[in-house]
Formats: C-alpha cells, sequence, structure tokens
DNA sequence: TCCGGTGATGACAGTTGCTGTCATCGCGTG
DNA sequence: CACGCGATGACAGCAACTGTCATCACCGGA
C-alpha cells in the first residue's frame, strides 16, 4: 500500500463528475475537482489530458467492445457486422444508467463538451470503417456504413436514457425497427 | 474614414490562415495573429470566440445558403429536399479553391479544429432537420435525412478539394451517384 | 456650430487551463 | 542495503480568454 490513497483517477472521476453536475462545467476549477479527490491539480492532468476528457475516460474500452464485436460477427453483409458490433456494446452500460444519465444532461448543455463527444463518435466510426475494411468491406461502403452504425448507436443510447428503464439491448432494437420502417417510407426500402 | 484601418475582421482571418500555414495552429499565439493584422489581441477576440472561431468565419453564412435552398426545393420527398439544399451550396465555393484547401490542410492536422469542425457541421444538420420539419417531415425522418445529405456534402468536399480542379457541383452529383452504386450494393436500393 | 451618443479600438489587470521540471517518497528487486 | 521505478507534490511559467475603463473618430440633432 502506498502511503497516498489509492485510485486517484477514480476519485477525480467521480469529482468531476459531481462537481459539474453541482455548479456547472465552466463555474468548476481543475483545482476545485483536484481539492475533492485529495490530489494536487498536476496530478489532474497527469490522468486526464484537459478538463472535458475526464467525462469521457470510458471511451476507449467502448471502441475496444465494439471493434471486437466487429470482428467476431459471423454476418456476411458489411451492415448487419457493423449492428452487430454495436450490439456488443450493450454490456457496457449494465449498471452504468445514472451515471450516464447525468453524463448526458452535463455534456448536452455544453458546446466544448459537445465537441469532444462529436470527435469521440468521429473517432469510433473511423475504427469500426477500418475494421470493416480488414474483413474485405470496400473503402467507400466501409465509411457509409459505420456512419450509419454510429447514427444508430446514438439512437439508442437516446432512447435507453430517455425511455422507462428498458435495456440498452432492447433500445438498440426499437431503433433498429424504426430505421427499417422509416427506410421504407423514404424510398430506400430494406433488402430481402 | 475611421482613424484605424477598416476591415480588421478580415485582415485577422487572413493572419491567421497564412500563421496557421506557415508555423502550425498550435505554434501561433493569437498575439501573432495580432500583429500581422496591425490589432491587438483584445480586437481578435472581439471579432472572433476563440482561436479556433476565426477558421469557420463563413461557415454562418454556408448554412443559411443550405437551409434557403432547402426552404426553396419544389421537391416533395424529404430526401430530395435536403440534397437541393446541399447543391445550394455550390455557389459559396467558386474561386476559394485554394482557401478551402489551405483551411482543410490545417483543419485536419489538428484534432482541436476537427473538434470544432464536427460541431459546425452537427449544428448545420440540426438546422436542416429542423427547416425539413417545417416542410412536414416527420422529426425522426427529418434528422436522418439530414445526416445523410451532411454525409453526402461531405463526400463531395473531400472530392472537390482532392480532385483535379472539377467544379463544386460535378463533384457533389458523382458523390450522389456513387452513393446510388453503394446504396444498392448495401443491401437497400432507392425508390424508382 | 457645437454636443452628446455610438461603435470600434487600445490598455491593462486578472483568472484559468495546461506544461515543464525537479524533488520526494514508498515499494519491489537484486 | 542500495538502486531504480512509479506516482505524486511543489513551483514557475506561458498562453487563452475576460472584464473594465479610456480614447477617438464619426454622426445626427439642437
Amino acid at each position: 500500500m502506498a502511503r497516498w490513497e489509492p485510485d486517484a483517477r477514480g476519485r477525480l472521476r467521480r469529482a468531476a463528475l459531481d462537481l459539474y453536475d453541482e455548479r456547472g462545467f465552466e463555474e468548476t476549477t481543475v483545482q476545485d475537482i483536484a481539492d475533492r479527490a485529495g490530489v494536487t491539480e498536476r496530478t489532474f492532468f497527469r490522468h486526464f489530458a484537459d478538463k472535458r476528457e475526464v467525462l469521457f475516460d470510458g471511451s476507449g474500452q467502448l471502441e475496444e467492445a465494439i471493434v471486437s464485436a466487429v470482428r467476431a460477427s459471423t454476418a456476411d453483409d458489411a451492415l448487419t457486422m457493423a449492428l452487430d458490433g454495436v450490439a456488443g456494446s450493450a454490456g457496457f452500460f449494465d449498471g452504468r444508467m445514472e451515471w450516464a444519465t447525468r453524463r448526458a444532461r452535463i455534456i448536452d448543455a455544453h458546446p466544448a463538451l459537445r465537441e469532444r463527444e462529436l470527435l469521440k463518435l468521429s473517432t469510433l466510426s473511423a475504427a469500426i470503417a477500418e475494421t470493416l475494411r480488414g474483413r474485405d468491406v470496400s473503402d467507400a461502403e466501409a465509411s457509409l456504413v459505420a456512419d450509419v452504425a454510429v447514427a444508430l448507436f446514438r439512437g439508442a443510447f437516446q432512447r435507453w436514457i430517455g425511455g422507462g428503464g428498458a435495456d440498452f439491448a432492447a433500445c438498440l432494437r426499437s431503433t433498429l425497427d424504426d430505421f427499417d420502417v422509416l427506410a421504407r417510407s423514404s424510398g430506400v426500402r430494406s433488402a430481402e
């Protein structure tokens, strides 16, 4: 056991979420977060690249889970592979409903945080596309399909946050159903 | 005539682009830009919200042009209206090829700038969606169609930048053709 | 003609995000 | 017991951004 308390990173994550929630993102200084976590400001920046990144600490794992699921998919068309990937993220949110809700509310309220989220989603889309290319999908199709998959992921996430406690997998299924209906009514039609 | 030189905003815009190009974005300080433009740092921040925004000065006009074109479209389905909107942006880039190329190179090289670009595109998509809703398109379809239109806009822009001098409208047509081909091969098929 | 309002700017101090650097301290290893 | 390693503290410093007040040309009305 070290002389300093372990899990400084986790304490910083929790302190940041709480403070952003209580006072607002701009009204919270990194010094405030560090104080509440019992470390110095410098230690905050050793764990997180900047003041926003602390809210996106799990994004690497999420991306890894999705990419693995794409790689493991037994489907033989690109869209289904990508959707299998998104489905592979369901476990990531188990028991994190309250955390995800508070986090989403904070992010939506601040353009600076929305920027960062868009960048993460863009990175995720690129990672999915790259994985699809590794499975013999053409460049253009890989990008397009990855974008669609991420859009559906966002839709499912929104539904999960806003809905009445259904689990993420169910929300994803509903979102896919709506997508099918919409695609038909929009002048494109799903293949058999 | 004022005692100060007019068009400080334009000089700042040009100075910033030149300096970001010559030295790189992070290596350029706002003081550098202000010096070259012959104003103070404070004046820079009166014209632009932050160091990144100076590269996105035209985005409001672009959005306005696209939204107007959506409003003016005589099409009767949402996707065609949105694509008419994107087509309405063609004139915006006339004679700005070199500017757009340098700007795109700078933005692609810096995550902080890519973030801002993603936010602008997200805002654009929201504006298109809102306009479609005003033309009796359902909520969900408006968002989806707007996202697709923005994706195609990005594709056309990429082609215009990378291609050999074709005009933007031609690039947009090629991108739409590819999209049709891709949609057919991806398991969806365009309606007649 | 003078006079007050307006709009763009300069000057300057202050806060905060973020970085570089060096010292410290406990822990494991040989 | 010495040594290196990893996580942290301490501190100086730069650059982004903001608030505030003064200045000065211009413009419209009395």
